[in-house]
Formats: structure tokens, C-alpha cells, sequence
DNA sequence: GCTTGCTATGGAATCCATTTCATAAAATAC
DNA sequence: GTATTTTATGAAATGGATTCCATAGCAAGC
């Protein structure tokens, strides 16, 4: 109800001064300053934000997009962006898209709005070109490698951590490597399917096109995996599994039907979820945590400065010697 | 760049006709409507939503409080929450409280400085006082029972749902009985704490201060309860732990360890989480899927009819009987 | 032929804070 | 004692939409 004009007739001033002392400007005399406070107090005044965000052109928040909220990957990432967030004093958006394209232009439309000030892209369904046309309306940074591109990014060779993984085995003496995916199209998946194929190739291991698993995001995907290759004519030594949790579900089933692991199958995980250290799960811990921080660092760092600047920023990895190998 | 006004003076029309182009309102001519469209889209001109915010005095956003994303339990009712955000086209903003008073304030603030229009508070430091008088400002539900307040609320019954499980443990032949909680403040864990205490003196069950073990989170505090629990002189036949994942890591240490489950220990989950499926733990469920949606349905149906009327609403809960017990 | 109702349009007020510009007094410089 | 800088204050412009109110043409009602 109450307005800044409401407190400057209150107060006995103009409207210029009270918001001096709402933005503490140095150059209000300690008399009209009291005033002005008392005068607040007294109406339990507050902003109006919109119209704050209005004039200035800034709204001090940051859209995220993921598709999932509580898939494990991403929530890593989330949190990563979330401190980092707290400590800039800087509200996020949270999208969840569900890999819909339309839910995230919508995200970037907000942009457009000026609604937001950057946004975050943790994965995306969106074509590269399409988010460089939003570049224009401010700082975007995506978690995913794709090239240099007018927005920043934040990224992981997949490709040779996942080959890194794939010689951990082949050095303990795996001969034969069965590999389990998430999403069959997500872009780093493609990634990660080249690296296997061609590592398979260059060291001319045995293979066959169903040790290769998609569409295993939860703990139960995992289970199914394990129930699948105990009915498998020709099981494979060794799993090399996107997700730590999709390996527990696994290797949890595996063992109930009675194989040892590493024994009869050794697993590598992905990602050093909390459930492989539990599980004593070997992983190839990516950094994920770093790499939504990094990533919301970038953004905020645009947003403050200015600058249209791309950053790239490549993420290492390392793996955690374990016991499933 | 480009404004309203802008586009109204190229298309030759007022800015009231180019407003009613943007709202779709039926009194203007296809001639005008047309060439207004045409200017639009000539200067690739979109809606500055703060002043429409301003303006309206809306923003189309619900903030949510909830103090760790990632959390399961948490990230369950987020699940729900944002499948009905969803489906009525409303923003979301995600606010990791970590249990902080001063943080969990300043979402509040938001509703006051109308930068949003309601707020959800999932879980909360705060006391019920404090949100009563935020709700002055706008619609606030929590997901947890504070009796008949001024807001709204969706809530589990945890006295009678802790004492059932309880109950099934007894009914199963369990006469000592131990008990793993979250934060030990928590509102639902004081709660719990007095159903525990209440079952144990009314069924002259044997205790144990030692067997109420407290700030269990992880899969990784289960399993350093199932350490705890074998080094106690006197180990209690069943335990009661809420939250599946952590009885998940208590069962996989235990059987670890080499104890066999349900034989030489029982084991009764809560939440009905998904790994807790995979290891056949008998759990607790208590709908919280259905607990964020329902949240969410009541907030959005305060803010689009205005009415500040609180509504109540207990949700129910059912034990899964599995194989852990 | 006169009243009523609908369609179409624009002017001006409104939402509320920030910021530029202008002015003047007080303090400091030389 | 004049010139310059610093402090203090307010009027008015600004950001960009929505909406109330007024006006007017035209069709329908009786």
C-alpha cells in the first residue's frame, strides 16, 4: 500500500532523499535519514521490487535448467550452483524441463523479459544455434562441451575419461567390457559411445551389441542390468556404468543372484555418487559438484561486469580406486 | 530496445491497441491487429515482464523453502511440487534454506516486496508466528502440521503413522526395538521422539538410551549405525529408521558385517524411497510425491482466486510390507 | 425515430522506484 | 577574500507496460 512517495510527504521530504536512504547514498543528513527511517518503520514499508527491477533493468536472479531435479547427476551440480548462489546473493530460478525444448526456450525467453539475468544450462535439448541467438538479450553458460561457442561453457572430456576408464579395465585384465548408458541420444552419451567403439577397435576386443545398455538411470535400471546379463549366453568380465547409482542397483542384484563382484564381474561406476563409497564402488569421479559452481561463477561474474566474453572451462577428472575391479 | 510505444507509433495504432494485441483482447480490427503482429515481429520486439509485473501486480512465481535440494526426502516432494508448477505455467523459485532462519526470511520478504506470489515452505527453521505474519502479503502453505494457523498446510499424521510402524514390528514379535532419526530438532523428528517414547512406556517394551541414534542423513550414516549397532553390548532385534536410504546403508554395512536381515536384525524404512525397493526394505510410505503436489495445488488455487481462506489437508499413509522385517 | 448495445480506438492516469540535473549552502584551498 | 570542492536536497524525467474512461460508428430493438 504504502508507497516511497507515501514516506517522502511523511517523513517531510522529496522522494530523491528516501531513496538515498533506501540505497544508503552517503549524502542524506543524519535529521532527514532518521526521519525517513522512522517513517518506514512506522508505514512497515517495503519495495517494491518490480519496480526496482523495472528502472535499474536488473533482477538479481538466475534461471537453472535441468531436466531432472532429483536424478543424481544433476543434483551434484545443483548444489554446486547453489552454494556458489548463496554466497553472491543472487536467487535461482530452478526449471526443470524434462528435456522439452519448449520449457527451455521458455527459460531463455525469460531472459528476452528481462525477467532474469543469465542463465545456467546443465543439459540441455537445445540446439547450440538457438541458444547463441539468446546470447544477445545476456551471459548464458552451459555444463556441456560445444566448441566455441558466443556463451561460456563448463565441460568434461567425456571422451577421454571414459577411455581412462576403459584402459583401468583392460590394464586389471578385462578383456571383455559391457557398457551401460543413460539417455541414448544425450550428448555426452554419443560421446562416450564413440570412445567405447573405438576403443574396442583399437584393441581389438571381443564385443557384442548387447553388453551395450541404454535408457539405466535408476538404482532398479541397474537391477534389470544384472538380471539381463545373468541370462546372457556370453556375459562380459567387466560393466562400465554411467552412475554410481545405476551400478549399486546392479551390483546389489548381481550379488543377491549370487555372482562376486569383482569376482565374476568387475563394475566401474561413474561419477563418485555417495552410494559408491558405501558400495566400495571404483568410479571416475568427474567433479560435478566444481563443475556447477564453476559454471555459476561464470555466470556471475558476467552478470557483475558486464562483459559478453566467453569463458571455456575444461573440468579434469580422476578415478577413485575402489574395490569392484 | 524496442517498447511499446515504439512499436505503436510504427504501426500507427495507440499503445492501448498494441496492449490489446499482446493480451489477446477481442476488440481490435484484423487490419490493426495485423500490422501491430508485423511490427513485432520487424523489430523482434518482446514484453520488458517487469513492467507487467509492476503493473499488475503479479509475478507468476511461487518460491519454494526447502533447506537441502538433494535430499531425498526433499527432493521427492520437489518432484511433486514441480509437475503442478507445470501444469499451471507457474515459475518456480528454489530457495536451499540449509536450515537457516535469516535465509529462510528472506524468501518471505520476497512475497512481501511482491516479487512473487506465494511461497510453499517444505521444511522450515522458522516459527509459526514468524509466517503468520508474512501472510498479510500473500498465500504461504507449509508441508507440515502447525495446527489451525493462518496458513495453509499439507501434513502426515507422524504421531499415529511412527506408531504404526511400531505397532507392525511388535505384531511381528520384535520386543526390543531401536530408532534412527534425521536432525533431532526437526519438528516431524520431535514428534516421532514422543511416539517412540509413548509406544515403548505403554507396551513396557525394554529401551535403551543407546538405541535412539540421531543425525542419520546419508547411506553413509546407515552404515555407521550398522557399525554402532554391533559394537552395543545389548543390540536391539528391530530398528526403525526414517528414511530408506539410510536403513539402505545400515543393511548393506550389516549384511556386510555379516548379520543376516531380516533374521538377526528387522528392518523398517520410511518414505518408501526408491531404493528401498531394490533392497526390499518394508517401509513407511507416506505419499510425499502426492504431499508437493497437493502443496502446490492449494498455493496456485489461493493466488488465482485471491482468497487468503487456509485449508488443512492430512494426507494418509500406508506400510509396504517387504522383506526386511 | 429514438434508445440501447456492441465493436473499435485512443488519451491519460497508474504502478513505484532510480537517477540525472539543477541549485545552494558549507567547507576547504590558496 | 575569492575559487573550488564537498555535502545536501528536490523537481522532473525515466523505465514499460496495463487499464479506466471517453468517444464514436453502427446494428438491433420496439
Amino acid at each position: 500500500m504504502a508507497n516511497i512517495k507515501e514516506i517522502a510527504r511523511m517523513a517531510g521530504v522529496s522522494v530523491t532523499t528516501v531513496s538515498r536512504v533506501l540505497n544508503n547514498h552517503p549524502y542524506v543528513s543524519k535529521d532527514k535519514r532518521a526521519a525517513v527511517l522512522d517513517t518506514i518503520e512506522q508505514l512497515n514499508y517495503t519495495r517494491n521490487m518490480n519496480a526496482v527491477h523495472l528502472i535499474t533493468g536488473r533482477t538479481g536472479a538466475v534461471a537453472v535448467i535441468l531436466p531432472y531435479i532429483s536424478a543424481f547427476y544433476f543434483s551434484i551440480i545443483m548444489n554446486g550452483i547453489a552454494r556458489e548462489a548463496l554466497l553472491s546473493q543472487c536467487r535461482l530460478i530452478l526449471c526443470q524441463s524434462n528435456y522439452s525444448v519448449e520449457e527451455e526456450i521458455k527459460v531463455l525467453e525469460m531472459l528476452r523479459n528481462k525477467e532474469i539475468d543469465g542463465v545456467v544450462i546443465v543439459s540441455t535439448a537445445l540446439k547450440p544455434e538457438i541458444i547463441e541467438e539468446y546470447t544477445a538479450y545476456g551471459p548464458v553458460v552451459t555444463c556441456q562441451d560445444s566448441g566455441q561457442r558466443r556463451y561460456s561453457s563448463v565441460y568434461i572430456e567425456h571422451y577421454a575419461a571414459f577411455r581412462q576408464g576403459l584402459q583401468y579395465l583392460t590394464d586389471k585384465g578385462c578383456r571383455t567390457i559391457g557398457y551401460c548408458e543413460g539417455r541414448q541420444n544425450g550428448s555426452s552419451a554419443v560421446i562416450r559411445q564413440t570412445a567405447y567403439r573405438d576403443f574396442i577397435a583399437e584393441h581389438k576386443l571381443a564385443f557384442q551389441e548387447e553388453w551395450m545398455i541404454y535408457d539405466c538411470i535408476t538404482e532398479e535400471d541397474g537391477a534389470a542390468v544384472a538380471q539381463s546379463l545373468l541370462e546372457m549366453p556370453e556375459r562380459p568380465e567387466a560393466m562400465i556404468i554411467t552412475g554410481d547409482h545405476v551400478a549399486a542397483g546392479l551390483i546389489i542384484e548381481a550379488r543377491r543372484a549370487g555372482l562376486s563382484i569383482p569376482g565374476d564381474l568387475a563394475v566401474m561406476g561413474f561419477d563418485n555418487q555417495p552410494i559408491g563409497r558405501l558400495l566400495e564402488i571404483t568410479t571416475i569421479d568427474n567433479h560435478l559438484y566444481e563443475m556447477g559452481a564453476a559454471a555459476f561463477r561464470i555466470i556471475h561474474e558476467q552478470i557483475s561486469s558486464g562483459s559478453a566474453e566467453p569463458t571455456y572451462r575444461k573440468l579434469d577428472y580422476r578415478i577413485i580406486e575402489r574395490s569392484t575391479i
